[in-house]
DNA sequence: CGCGATTAAATCGCATGCGATCTTATAATC
DNA sequence: GATTATAAGATCGCATGCGATTTAATCGCG
């Protein structure tokens, strides 16, 4: 336990470059604004864009499981997924043996627009500056990180 | 353990993991979790207390170079800017050289409510599970692809 | 079987984010 | 100096996010 030992426990943050949270927001701000024309060609929203690739992953997921991938609950997927539906992206039906239930699935225009979208994305890839291995580990710290939060929100 | 670079290439993502933004993307909200209980405490939202931060940094800014650190712009600054003053946080006046630009100050209550805020942050530091070394790591790992994507998207 | 507890989704209110537009002030051009 | 162009904020509309509440269906346990 060496307390001061030159610079090895992370303090308060003073700045906003302290802050990881704040790198992380920033970045997320900056994957949004990369992210937008292509999205905007395919008339979707990044976050309706994320749904389908979950639902491509696996169809026919209630809302709760599809929540529990994308950490959000009904109340923002609820709207959403209305919209996709509105859209002819996804189909939403009541689950017969568990009325409380909703499923949703992929229409084929949902699988096609995911297609799409997921042939544009090389350029982001590109856009990230990040050689192979370091793009894989920053992947990987950041799900680890994102585990460790949830767990510790709990 | 590593293939060798030449089969590294990352390709157009399939599934939620493969995705980098995703994995930013849920970070971020895993960070927003954690700091909820905190910030309600103080009355305050996230981006609020950022915003803090940032004038505390640096003081009487306009809403302009402020949204330059913060990665946003007056849309969004000018509603949140309002509150914070509402709370008393802020004060907000047109510079009297340049009409067209506002400054932003911290009041001496904005400073008290930004240090208690800092002081309620060790807990945090302590749920990423990282280690100094790694915290800090990340920590550039992000800002520098963040500033690729920036980069990027101009 | 009955009925309160629990659960899944939907709904509501508020605070981001961002594109588009508007207003006003300054800069640039003549 | 008048006119136009540009710049900084503010405003509006829409889409997230999330806490709190509501509604409806199912579960649990006597």
């Amino acid at each position: 336990m060496k307390k001061n030992a030159k610079s090895e426990e992370p303090k308060a943050p003073a700045t906003l470059s302290d802050f990881l949270c704040f790198a992380v927001y920033s970045t997320n701000l900056a994957f949004g604004r990369v992210y937008k024309p292509l999205f905007e060609e395919l008339g979707l929203t990044y976050l309706q864009f994320i749904a389908l690739v979950a639902l491509h992953e696996q169809d026919d997921q209630t809302v709760g499981s599809l929540g529990e991938k994308l950490y959000l609950d009904s109340s923002t997927l609820t709207p959403l997924l209305k919209r996709l539906e509105g859209m002819g992206y996804v189909t939403r039906q009541r689950d017969s043996v568990d009325e409380r239930q909703v499923r949703v699935s992929l229409t084929e225009a949902g699988r096609r627009v995911r297609d799409r979208g997921s042939c544009g994305l090389s350029p982001i890839v590109e856009a990230t500056g990040l050689a192979p291995d370091d793009f894989r580990r920053l992947q990987r710290d950041l799900t680890t990180l994102r585990d460790s939060l949830i767990k510790a929100a709990t």
